[in-house]
DNA sequence: CTGAAAGCGCTTACAG
DNA sequence: CTGAAAGCGCTTACAG
C-alpha cells in the first residue's frame, strides 16, 4: 500500500508539454536569453503546470557547473554561540544562492575527517570549519583543491583563510586590568587544552601575569571543562579552597555559566563574603542582570559567521585569489560591575 | 595567478590506474561483492593513491539512487532551543549515512517557500520543517512526493508526520496551578499570534481561566514578542500598571528571559514588593539560580529533533508506510520556587 | 568473476 | 532564434 512514487517531471516532460526542444527549455530556465518571447511564455506555463523543478544534481554534473553547496563542520551546534555563527554564515551563503550543508563534530577528530570526506563527495564548492585541531585531513591534498575557511581557531601547519577573535590580546587586557585593580590570586577555568582558543586565552592570561611580575599559581588553573556541568564543579572546587581566588577568568561562556552557577549557589550559604570578580570570554544571556560583578569580553558570533562565509564566497566567485589571509575580529568589553577594586 | 583547478579523479582514472574496468571499480566501491580479492585490493590501493572520492551527485543521478540529503528548515537557528533541536536531528540523520541541508526562515513564509523549492531541486530525500504556518507549499503536490515531517508546530490542512509538544495540556496545568495558589491576575507574554505553539499555549492559558470560572483580562495579554528585547519591554509595561499581575506566563524562553530581565531590573528599584511568579514554557540557562520564583515547563529539544528525524528516516527506509502520525512529547515541570502561595 | 553498452537529467559547443 | 549530438560520472541490466 506504499504510495506510488510519482516520477518527477524532467526537462523532457516540460519540452513535450510546451512543444519545444529540451534546449529551449534549458535556455528559458537559465535566463531566457535568445529565446522568442512567445516560446519562453509557453515554457514558463508548462513549468508551472507540471510543477517542474530543475534537478540541481544533474545540472552540476556538467564540468564547470557548481554544486551550490557549502559544507560547514561545527564543533558543537548546541552551544548558542555557534547557533549565532550558523545564522551569520547562512545569511551570506544563501544570499549568494548557495545552500549550507551542516554537520556536528563534537570535538572529535575522526568525526571531522569523515564529515569532510562526505562533504567533498557531495561536491561542495567550499568548506567552513571550526576545527578540532587535527591537521592531515585539512591539507590541500586531502581536500582535492576545495577552498577552506577556518573559523574561531587556526590549525598549526594548515595554510588557509582564517577568521579568529583577538583571543590573546583581549585576555591579556582583562587579566591585566584585574591585576591593576589589586587582584593577586586569579583563577582560570578553561576548555580541553587541545582547543586552540583555550590555548590562546590562557596565553593572554599567562602573559598578563608575567608582565606584571606576578607568579602564576598552577593550582588555580583548571582546564578540560567542555560543558556547564563540569565547569560548575571546577568553580566549586576553587571556591572551597582555604585561600580562594579573588577573581576568576573564564575562557568561554560554558565555563562562565558554570562559574555563575557555583557562585549563586555558594552566595546563599555564605552571604557577606567578598564577591568573586568574574571575567567571561564570550557573552551569555542575563550576564548583566545577575548582580554578580562580571566583565564580558564580547564579540558578535553572527559577524564571525558572516566574515567566514564572505571570505569563502570571495574565493569562489574569484573576487579574491591572493594568498591565504587571517582576519582577527576585535572584541569589546562589557562591564557589569566587574573587576571592582579590592580593598 | 589563480591556482590551477586540479581535476578530481573519476572512476575512470581509478580504473586505468588499477588496470581494470570502471565496472570493477564501481563494484568494489559499493561493497566489493563478486570481485576477485586481488582486483579489489588493487582498486583500493589506487583509490588511496589518487585520493579518489566517489561523486555522490553523479551516483544519485541514476534512478532508484538516493541523494542522501535531508532538508531542514528552521525558523530561528540563533535560538539555543533550535540549536539543540538540530543536534538531535543530526545524530539520527548522520547515523543513517545521510547529510543535513539546513536553512533559516526567520518566520518568513516566502523564505520558507524558496528554501523548500531549493531543497527539492537539490533532490533531498525528505524534509524536516518547523513551519511558519503557510500551507500551500507544504501540500503533497508542491513537494512532488518528498516525505515531510513537521516539528514543534502543525499546519492546518497539511497532513504530514508531526512531532509536537503537549503545549495545551502543560500550559493548562501550570496556569491552573497558579489559580489554585490564589493568583487572580495572571499576565501572558507570547509570540506572534500566527505561531502555532503560541496559539496552543494561549489556549491552555485561556482554558485554565475558563474552567476556574475566572474572567480573563485582555489587558494582561501581550503578544507579538519574537525576541528578548521586545519581551523585556512588554514585561516592563505589565509591571508598570497600577494593578500589575501577580504571576506571568511566558509562552517561550525568549519571553521568559525578557521577563526575567525586567524583573531583575525592577527589583533593584522596588525592593520589598511581592515577587512576581513566573512560568516559562521552555527551559533556559541559569533559570534555577536567579532567586526569582520560576516554574519551567521543560522538554528535551534534542529529543524533539531525534524524534522528527526518526519518523522521517522510518518513512524513507520503508519501516513505516502507514498514515501520517502525530506524536506529542510530554513535558516535565521544574519548580524553582515558582507559583508560591499568595498570602 | 568481469566488461561493453546504455542511460540518469542536464548543458556545452556546434550547426543551421 | 532553435535543435540534434555528445558527454558530465556514475550504475543497472545484459553478455560473456
Amino acid at each position: 500500500m506504499a504510495a506510488p512514487t510519482r516520477r518527477q517531471p524532467t526537462i523532457l516532460t516540460v519540452a513535450e508539454h510546451a512543444g519545444v526542444s529540451r534546449m529551449t527549455v534549458s535556455r528559458v530556465l537559465s535566463g531566457g536569453k535568445n529565446v522568442r518571447p512567445e516560446l519562453a511564455e509557453r515554457v514558463h506555463a508548462s513549468v508551472a503546470a507540471l510543477g517542474y523543478r530543475r534537478n540541481e544534481q544533474a545540472r552540476s554534473l556538467r564540468p564547470g557547473q557548481r554544486s551550490g553547496l557549502i559544507g560547514m563542520a561545527i564543533t558543537n551546534v548546541a552551544n548558542p554561540y555557534y547557533g549565532e555563527f550558523v545564522l551569520g554564515a547562512d545569511e551570506v551563503v544563501s544570499g549568494s544562492g548557495r545552500g549550507l550543508l551542516i554537520g556536528s563534530t563534537s570535538e572529535d577528530e575522526a568525526k571531522e575527517r569523515l564529515l569532510i570526506a562526505d562533504f567533498i563527495g557531495r561536491q561542495v564548492e567550499g568548506l567552513i570549519v571550526v576545527p578540532t585541531g587535527a591537521r592531515r585531513h585539512l591539507l590541500p591534498g586531502a581536500l582535492g583543491g576545495v577552498p577552506l575557511v577556518l573559523a574561531s581557531r587556526a590549525v598549526a601547519g594548515v595554510r588557509a583563510d582564517t577568521v579568529l577573535v583577538a583571543d590573546v590580546q583581549a585576555s591579556y587586557d582583562q587579566v591585566s586590568a584585574l591585576i591593576e585593580a589589586g587582584h593577586r590570586r586569579i583563577g582560570f577555568l578553561g576548555t580541553m587544552t587541545s582547543v586552540f582558543t583555550g590555548q590562546r586565552r590562557f596565553e593572554g592570561f599567562r602573559l598578563a601575569h608575567e608582565d606584571a611580575g606576578l607568579e602564576l599559581d598552577d593550582d588555580l588553573v583548571l582546564v578540560g571543562q567542555q560543558d556547564v556541568e563540569s565547569a560548575t564543579v571546577a568553580m566549586r572546587s576553587l571556591l572551597r579552597r582555604a585561600d580562594p581566588p579573588t577573581a576568576v577568568f573564564c575562557a568561554n561562556n560554558r565555563n562562565a555559566i558554570g562559574a555563575v552557577r557555583a557562585l549563586l549557589g555558594a552566595s546563599r550559604r555564605a552571604r557577606g563574603a567578598k564577591p568573586t570578580a568574574l571575567v567571561s570570554f564570550d557573552n551569555f544571556e542575563l550576564a548583566d542582570v545577575l548582580g554578580i560583578p562580571v566583565t564580558i569580553i564580547d564579540h558578535d558570533a553572527r559577524d564571525l559567521g558572516r566574515q567566514a562565509a564572505s571570505m569563502l564566497i570571495g574565493r569562489l566567485d574569484g573576487a579574491d585569489d591572493g594568498l591565504p589571509q587571517t582576519v582577527e575580529l576585535s572584541t569589546r568589553t562589557l562591564d557589569y560591575g566587574g573587576a571592582p577594586q579590592l580593598r
